[in-house]
DNA sequence: GCATGATCATGC
DNA sequence: GCATGATCATGC
């Protein structure tokens, strides 16, 4: 059970609870056995996480959900954009309007600020087959409140809504007519939807909300993105001691303990990414990246080691296609990239009890000379693959580097320059190499 | 116990 | 569907 361990008076202890949500679903973090109600993919995500995760009765009264502490909660679906980031599903639901009520309203006390001049925004990534409690939880929640700049056009908007209804034209009402703050249609749309009565007009019209348009959902998403990295570069004086940071609490933990501290759990039984994905966690990412790491180019590996600090495997690099490689230069390779770059080891080491622990975390970057190496062993592949793809540099060629298989089964080949298929391979660095890399810092 | 070959699981 | 990181499997 979840003993919901908050201060409902508090905005940030609230945001710090729901921050628990962050990477996973609803139902990987409640239980919610005793969920019998009809929810599949209509149900509310927004009231079972009110229940379930904060653990009190939703409320549909004119008050935010959390009154003591003035904040009210909205889930919202978010999609991938191509390109990296998220962006907003649909227009963000704030509240009904209540065309009666809403012309004797004035903005500085009107029940739209009053239940959502702070709010806790919580991003679920969309996918329509998936019931809501499935849907994963992505981006960091965000505690919103409009920023000065934009709440002169938000109060623009919503006065010429309540102008609307004034004349008489609340079925005239049209999403067109405002920037930020819309009124968007609401309700079920079909022929048993019950048309609205408004104040100044005989004529019926349709249920709305004020909304928030999509493109300035996107637009809370990205400031968010940029300027919340997990990181906390700055006040750790650096990159590399922000991540260390990061780590700092995991150091010496079982895979299991620290699996059940930041709620990260084995999918499967040979789940290949497990480890991997627990360092990104550990290190406060949401999905499967830190920007800070990205943009600095840093190469996250885990290495397994055994007791006596032996690698359990050699280091894998993208593939490479042989018909590329004969016509390159090392500078221009993708090896050479990788060789250059910064690497953060992970390391876990198996103890003598056989349990597996994070035993340290290590900065490293490969050495002029064994960088020299590293080009030999391409530049010798490169000639072979010319002349016998089948035929390329073993570990035992080289201290540093081999050419190993990495393909998804046999049938995944490229074309060979001798008009042949071959499994695909990669550059690898060699399992000795990287013990005495680990044993000697 | 290692080298080498082969493939798995995941995310996008 | 594919790239990627990672691990499994086998034979010596």
């Amino acid at each position: 059970m979840n003993c919901a361990a908050y201060d409902r008076t508090s905005p940030e202890s609230i945001l710090e609870f729901a921050k628990r949500l962050s990477g996973k679903t609803l139902a990987e973090t409640v239980d919610m056995s005793q969920v019998t109600e009809n929810l599949r993919n209509k149900g509310d995500l927004g009231s079972l996480v009110e229940k379930f995760f904060f653990e009190y009765e939703p409320n549909s009264s004119s008050e935010p959900d959390f009154p003591e502490a003035g904040v009210e909660l909205k889930t919202t679906g978010v999609k991938r954009k191509s390109k990296g980031g998220y962006q907003a599903k649909e227009r963000l639901t704030l509240t009904m309007i209540n065309y009666m009520e809403l012309v004797n309203e004035n903005w500085e006390t009107s029940s739209l600020m009053e239940k959502c001049h702070l709010m806790l925004l919580l991003f679920t990534l969309y996918e329509k087959e998936v019931a809501v409690f499935n849907r994963r939880f992505v981006l960091e929640p965000i505690l919103f409140k409009f920023p000065a700049d934009d709440l002169l056009q938000i109060k623009l908007d919503w006065q010429k809504i309540k102008d609307k209804i004034e004349n008489g034209k609340a079925h005239e009402l049209s999403e067109g007519d405002t920037y930020y703050l819309s009124a968007s249609r609401k309700g079920s749309g079909g022929e048993n939807e019950a048309p609205k009565r408004q104040p100044f007009s005989n004529v019926a019209a349709k249920a709305r909300a004020f909304a928030l348009k999509p493109m300035y959902v996107n637009r809370i998403i990205d400031i968010h993105t940029v300027e919340a990295g997990v990181l906390e570069v700055a006040k750790n004086s650096g990159i590399e001691e922000a991540t260390k940071v990061k780590f700092a609490p995991y150091l010496g933990k079982s895979v299991d303990e620290i699996s059940n501290l930041i709620n990260c759990y084995k999918r499967g039984k040979n789940d290949k990414n497990f480890q991997r994905r627990l360092a990104m966690r550990m290190l406060g990412a949401v999905g499967s990246s830190v920007p800070e790491i990205d943009k600095a180019g840093i190469e996250i590996k885990t290495i397994r080691v055994n007791k006596n600090w032996r690698p359990f495997e050699a280091m894998s690099f993208p593939a490479f296609n042989y018909l590329d490689i004969i016509n390159e230069d090392w500078e221009d390779s993708k090896f050479f990239e990788k060789v250059e770059q910064r690497f953060l080891f992970v390391i876990f080491r198996k103890g003598d009890d056989g349990e597996t622990r994070l035993e340290k975390i290590q900065y490293w970057n490969m050495p002029y000379l064994d960088r020299e190496e590293a080009r030999r062993v391409w530049e010798l592949t490169r000639s072979r693959v010319a002349i016998d793809a089948s035929d390329l540099p073993k570990s035992r060629e080289s201290r540093v580097a081999h050419v190993r298989p990495k393909a998804r089964n046999a049938s995944d080949t490229l074309l060979t320059p001798q008009g042949t298929h071959l499994v695909k391979k990669c550059f690898w660095l060699n399992k000795n190499y990287i013990g005495e890399v680990i044993r000697n810092i």
